[in-house]
DNA sequence: TCGACGATCGTTTTT
DNA sequence: CGATCGTCGA
């Protein structure tokens, strides 16, 4: 096997596989190279099975991206090869060895916003308001019990020396966890955790897998916490071939559970560990690099490494700086349109924000220039409320113990049984000591038994034929039919479409269209599976609900936390103001709060191979408010000799939408900027009457949804909106732009 | 039971 | 500002 096309420390990283390794792979240093030859070698060389490779990342781009690079390198059947991640991998091994757990191998994985759910009904019961305690932070306690790899019987002394389980919040936890196992479901974190508890304490069981496993790697190292690490501890104890590869100085997901003593003391737990560096960068400008690592350097929990580059100097860094948040997009949407012309490809351009309701503003702007952009990991279409429904339908069919998805669906749409009976029928449950589902079917087989429920006739009828629906489909789904078959029918006979179809809205159109969209995307499952399932499908979308076309000529926009991994030509990084970046609340964690936001910094400028714009804005709209921040402190760690700067100007047009209810800003403006020389303090209180085309109360026709009224009017010029309200009780917000709109 | 409306929240990042 | 929650009235 060729190894020419490493450097040194790669190659040594290729070679090294017996044992112990630890691999700090700096930003852009060859990473995926490098652990894909590494692979490539324990097959060709050492002649091992791709059985016996265990290889776990973090995300599930990260996973893609490895198994397609070994997939183009390679001629070899690599299918037996596990390339995956800590979640996939280890629902894989719960569904295997469910009956150990008490869990049936077609258990549900609750999402985040499911989980919220149960946290409600145990507070609920307890007669707790969501006031007195807040269903996340129960959530947030309960997921930081998981992060430390504790779970019910657990007897790890670092994991329970950790707890207080006299607080209240560890009763809720237990409450949290029996929920969980009565619907035949786990969560994120006890994905993680059951495969602990399998390992830990059936020998039989992780003994199998540590026979199996010969080879165990792990990407993305920085990123796991005490669990993932004993899990990986326990997999290679046998065979001790454990590498595992990280960058601490691109450690983000600290407030996942991401801990960073498994950097810090790797070589503690494993005395004979290698440690080997990649230290150059192969992906950016001088520039960008030493700037980047200036900025790091300043960091007190790293372990050290100093990148370099062969490349070139390259362009300066531009830090521009803008009047408000609208000017920021419209000056990234200018620049843009002005590589686009060069013929750059919009691929090969990003836009980085903070958080994700920053994106709403640049959307706007590219929009109104006809930009094509992606948005990666945005409003995601699988936590629509339509989508949500019709994926509780499939779930009941799988799982009919999954008493959340039945009690979400049983009245959409509406079957006439509302909260209250609902909650009789769910109390009838408890008492007997059987799950919703059965209690159903009780009801509906034997109504005489159950007449004391007081349920009507309506309601009856409605749980007939719920029952009589979901017990179809489930024969439907145990024959050979596909899921798609199994869901059109789910779609169908529920009344779910019918009664979007009845709603003749905009929004039912669109709802449609995002079930029918729901349908695609079953169906691709389908032909991009061997053994596609209904199981297997839900599987996929709650474990990873990235959904993008790599192909296609857009720009791409996400958070900094989604781009870890990419690269791109030129790099936008928007919001670079104190309290957006670094957040508001990073800054009242103290400096580990801060060297996390800095390290979010880091990552974001090395994504950068040409060219990195650094935005920020004097005024931002936030929290309803007109707000100044002064620049974000990142910027000012940058040396001087690496950026440029540029002053945006206000213009005309734009100006009069940041006074707000007749107030001038502009003292506050100059006074908070320390670069106030490029603005020009030319705001005016504006006297001119704001002069509406369709003003509040004008009735009008529009051309699709017919006569209506304005009931509000904003915005100027160009950006005119109105919101209307339609005979048949639509509210709906128009561009007065775009809208076929005649006054009548 | 359900829709409409008003009030009141609270906002980081993701598997 | 926008989304969610809760209360009200029909």
């Amino acid at each position: 096997m060729n190894l020419e096309h490493l450097n040194p420390n790669q190659k040594l990283a290729v070679i090294e596989t017996e044992g112990p390794v630890m691999i700090l792979a700096g930003a852009g240093s060859g990473k995926t190279r490098t652990l894909v030859s590494r692979i490539q070698y324990l097959l060709d060389e050492k002649k091992v099975s791709p059985f016996r490779i265990l290889a776990v990342t973090f995300s599930n781009k990260a996973a893609r991206e490895m198994r397609e690079r070994i997939a183009a390198d390679n001629d070899i059947d690599f299918g037996a090869i596990q390339v995956t991640t800590f979640h996939s991998f280890c629902a894989r091994v719960l569904r295997n060895e469910a009956q150990y757990l008490g869990l049936s191998r077609n258990f549900t994985i609750y999402d985040t916003s499911e989980s919220k759910s149960i946290v409600k009904t145990i507070l609920g019961r307890r007669g707790i308001s969501v006031k007195e305690v807040h269903p996340s932070e129960v959530l947030y306690y309960i997921d930081g019990l998981k992060n430390l790899g504790y779970y019910i019987g657990c007897t790890d002394e670092e994991a329970n020396d950790d707890i207080d389980k006299d607080d209240l919040f560890f009763q809720f936890y237990q409450e949290y966890e029996a929920e969980l196992h009565k619907s035949n479901a786990v969560d994120f974190g006890s994905l993680i955790t059951g495969v602990l508890n399998l390992f830990e304490k059936f020998p039989e069981v992780i003994e199998r897998y540590q026979k199996r496993f010969h080879y165990v790697l792990v990407d993305e190292y920085q990123d796991t916490n005490r669990a993932q690490f004993r899990l990986v501890r326990l997999l290679s104890e046998e065979k001790k071939n454990i590498c595992v590869v990280g960058d601490e100085d691109q450690s983000i997901y600290s407030w996942r559970g991401a801990d960073i003593r498994n950097i810090l003391e790797f070589e503690k737990i494993f005395p004979d560990a290698k440690l080997i560096k990649l230290e150059q960068n192969y992906r950016s400008s001088k520039n960008i690099i030493e700037a980047a690592s200036s900025v790091i350097a300043r960091n007190s929990q790293r372990k050290g490494k100093k990148l370099w580059t062969s490349n070139d100097q390259g362009d300066s860094i531009k830090v521009v700086e803008c009047p408000d948040d609208k000017q920021e997009a419209e000056y990234i949407t200018k620049e843009i349109t002005k590589l686009i012309t060069k013929n750059v490809s919009p691929k090969e351009i990003a836009i980085f924000y903070r958080n994700n309701a920053q994106s709403r503003l640049i959307e706007d702007a590219l929009r109104r220039s006809n930009v094509a952009y992606k948005v990666v990991a945005g409003i995601k279409f699988y936590e629509r409320k339509e989508v949500k429904d019709l994926l509780a339908y499939i779930r009941c069919v799988v799982n009919d113990k999954d008493s959340l998805a039945i009690s979400r669906i049983i009245n959409t749409p509406t079957r006439g049984i509302g909260a209250r009976s609902l909650r009789k029928i769910e109390d009838e449950a408890i008492k007997m000591n059987l799950s919703l589902w059965e209690i159903i079917n009780k009801i509906v087989d034997e109504p005489e038994e159950y007449r004391f429920l007081k349920l009507s006739a309506k309601i009856r009828s409605g749980l007939n034929s719920f029952a009589t629906m979901i017990h179809e489909s489930k024969l439907l789904a145990a024959s050979t039919e596909t899921p798609s078959v199994v869901y059109e029918k789910l779609l169908n006979e529920s009344g779910y479409l019918e009664a979007l179809e009845v709603e003749k809205t905009y929004e039912a159109q669109g709802r449609i269209e995002n079930l029918e969209e729901l349908y695609t995307a079953i169906k691709q499952y389908e032909e991009y599976e061997d053994q596609p399932s209904m199981v297997g499908f839900l599987e996929t979308i709650t474990l990873d609900a990235n959904k993008g076309d790599e192909q296609i000529e857009e720009v791409s926009m996400m958070t900094i936390h989604g781009s870890k991994g990419l690269e791109y030509h030129y790099v936008f990084v928007v919001g670079l103001e104190e309290t957006v970046f670094p957040s508001f609340q990073s800054m009242e964690d103290g400096d580990d709060g801060i060297e996390e936001e800095r390290r979010l910094f880091y990552v974001a400028m090395t994504r950068a191979m040409k060219k990195l714009h650094l935005c920020f804005a004097q005024a931002r709209m936030l929290w309803g408010q007109v707000r100044f921040n002064s620049p974000s402190r990142f910027i000012d760690e940058i040396p001087e000799e690496f950026y440029e700067w540029e002053g945006v100007k206000k213009s005309q047009s734009i100006k009069k939408n940041t006074i707000k209810d007749g107030i001038d800003y502009s003292e506050e403006f100059s006074q908070d900027s320390d670069h106030s020389d490029f603005v020009e303090t030319t705001y005016v209180q504006s006297t001119a009457r704001i002069e509406y085309k369709f003003p509040k109360g004008t009735s009008l026709m529009h051309k699709l949804y017919g006569e209506g009224l304005v009931l509000d009017a904003e915005g100027f010029g160009e950006d005119e909106k109105v919101v209307i309200k339609f005979k048949d009780g639509a509210r709906k917000k128009f561009l007065v732009k775009f809208a076929p709109l005649e006054k009548c």
